[in-house]
RNA sequence: GGUCCCAUCGUCUAGAGGCCUAGGACGUAGCCCUCUCAAGGCUAAGACACGGGUUCGAAUCCCGUUGGGACCGCCA
């Protein structure tokens, strides 16, 4: 690519962040990396009804904590409407945009009008030929689209598309409130903004033509473009909050990792043959838009699960320490201001990172090594827990008091001699052992999990469920 | 209703006319490993929407049908 590439991603700060709009902004992204050029961010708030400065403010938080940072921005439509302002002025003295009297109640009851007939929804062009204003209306402006010929879109996925023109209504491009419309203001910013490849959801394929229009009006070159295939719900319809967790930082609250996150997003719509996990490194290196599919995806949520538990078990523990700290405290399982041992952490994680698909499994399996009163799963100790196993817990018990070195290949021989002892097998021994350290009959493996939660906690859940046993018997 | 887009296992996908008895991944089932649970390994079931062409040869190119989706706003 010759020209330096640059390209945006433009949300509408009218809801979060979701996931069709994170992997607009991804491909985006990965694109601009890809081809050493510019990323920017244009916040499309020209709907001063509906957007709101939270909204701003969590597609912006969304995007850093997917690691896709801007080259540019975030740049604001409502902070450039003297720029729109002074292109309507020129194209409504050339003669290519006019005033529409209509009011938006009369138009939408020709909308009905015409729906209800099922006939074709289009302006009818009524107010291009007036010559005099109407009195007591504010009117809005309208573009002046050509009624014949065709128009063609050329899309680096799609190929050639080719539209009637006749099909093109009169948009408007400025309300009668004076702020200027979408799909106006697209066209002025990508051009003002050297936009060299529009990048963009399917959904916006229909406005392209009309947007090349205005392009041609306004005498400007017109961008390549590149239409990204929906990501659907389950039940096949575009995604919308009827399907569950949409909002990528919903992702982040329920323990997604950023990397998996992307990771995931990626893979719809876009391989690199048969590979499935990709470093950043890797995507920015093997990203193109010829790879990019044609045909909506299907999210599927199992998938990213999966990814994520893969994420997890290959980062290293000290990094995962950090981030897990946010999940401890919201599960209560620490104090906001308590501290942990980061080298012991980090032990205990590396027992249980691969068998943790979100943060939020990991916070809640590390509870047991962390809090001093652990609860015990009933099924687990009704099972475990009685007369039949004291000789074993009373055998460990006193082992443990004698044992100074307490590290795991240390334990595991008090185990072996035990079991030689008691003429057993390892798992009679050790599922009791287990239930009373960490009140569950599922653990990592019983060896590591007495080392980390020590000698000193130990002894102290073993007496503990040795009592109860004794006054239950 | 109009316009446009799309079509490979349940899902994400590989596939650029012969490498296809259609490959991988998630999920599902079974087995192995094993102190439990995972992880890991192995195995299995599972798809070219349909109908016509073109061609010696079609998942792949063309046409049609069907199905699905998006858009048709003084939303973006």
């Amino acid at each position: 690519m010759s020209e330096k590439v640059r390209v945006r991603f433009a949300p509408s700060p009218t809801g979060h962040l979701h996931l069709g709009g994170a992997r607009t902004a991804l491909f985006n992204w990965l694109f601009a990396r890809h081809y050493k050029g510019s990323f920017i961010l244009r916040i499309e708030d020209t709907d001063r009804t509906r957007s709101t400065e939270e909204f701003i403010e969590t597609i912006i938080e969304g995007m850093k904590w997917l690691g896709l940072d801007g080259d540019e921005g975030p740049y604001r439509q409502t902070d450039r409407f003297s720029i729109y302002k002074s292109y309507t002025d020129k194209l409504l003295q050339e003669g290519k945009a006019y005033y529409c009297y209509c009011s938006p109640e009369e138009l939408e009851k020709r909308r009905q009008e015409a729906l209800a007939q099922a006939k074709p929804q289009k302006y009818d062009g009524r107010c291009r030929n007036l010559r005099e204003p109407i009195a007591d209306r504010i009117p809005a402006v309208r573009f002046m689209m050509p009624q014949e010929g065709e128009t063609v879109v050329v899309d680096l996925i799609r190929g050639k598309v080719v539209f009637d023109n006749v099909q093109l209504d009169d948009l408007i491009i400025v309300r009668s409130d004076g702020t200027p419309t979408y799909n106006f203001c697209v066209v002025v910013d990508d051009v003002d903004m050297g936009i060299t490849h529009v990048i963009r959801g399917d959904d916006h394929l229909n406005n392209t033509p009309k947007q090349i229009h205005i392009y041609k009006a306004l005498g400007y070159r017109i961008p390549a473009f590149a239409h990204l295939p929906m990501i659907l719900g389950p039940d096949k319809t575009r995604l919308s909050k009827r399907h569950g967790a949409t909002s990528v930082t919903s992702y982040k609250e329920m323990g997604y990792l950023s990397d998996a996150f992307v990771n995931y997003l990626v893979r719809l719509g876009w391989a690199h043959g048969d590979q499935e996990i990709f470093t950043r490194e890797e995507l920015i290196e093997y990203f193109s838009l010829e790879d990019v599919g044609k045909s909506a995806a299907v999210f599927n949520p199992e998938k990213l699960l999966w990814l994520n538990s893969q994420y997890i078990k290959n980062s290293p523990s000290e990094k995962l320490g950090e981030i897990v700290m946010s999940f401890l405290i919201r599960g209560k399982v620490i104090k906001e201001d308590q501290t942990l041992d980061k080298a012991w952490l980090s032990k205990a994680i590396d027992t249980l990172k691969e068998r943790s698909k979100t943060l939020v499994e990991l916070a809640d399996s590390l509870r047991f090594y962390i809090v001093d009163d652990i609860e015990y799963d009933e099924k687990a100790r009704l099972k475990f827990l009685h007369g039949k196993n004291l000789p074993y817990l009373i055998g460990v018990k006193e082992a443990f008091t004698n044992l100074d070195n307490f590290i795991a290949p240390e334990i595991e021989k008090v185990f072996v001699t035990l079991v030689e002892k008691h003429n057993t097998k390892l798992g009679n021994l050790a599922q009791p052992v287990r239930v009373a350290i960490t009140g569950k009959a599922e653990s990592p493996g019983i060896f590591e999990v007495v080392e980390i939660v020590g000698k000193d906690k130990t002894l102290k859940r073993l007496e503990k469920v040795i009592k109860t046993i004794g006054t239950q018997a």
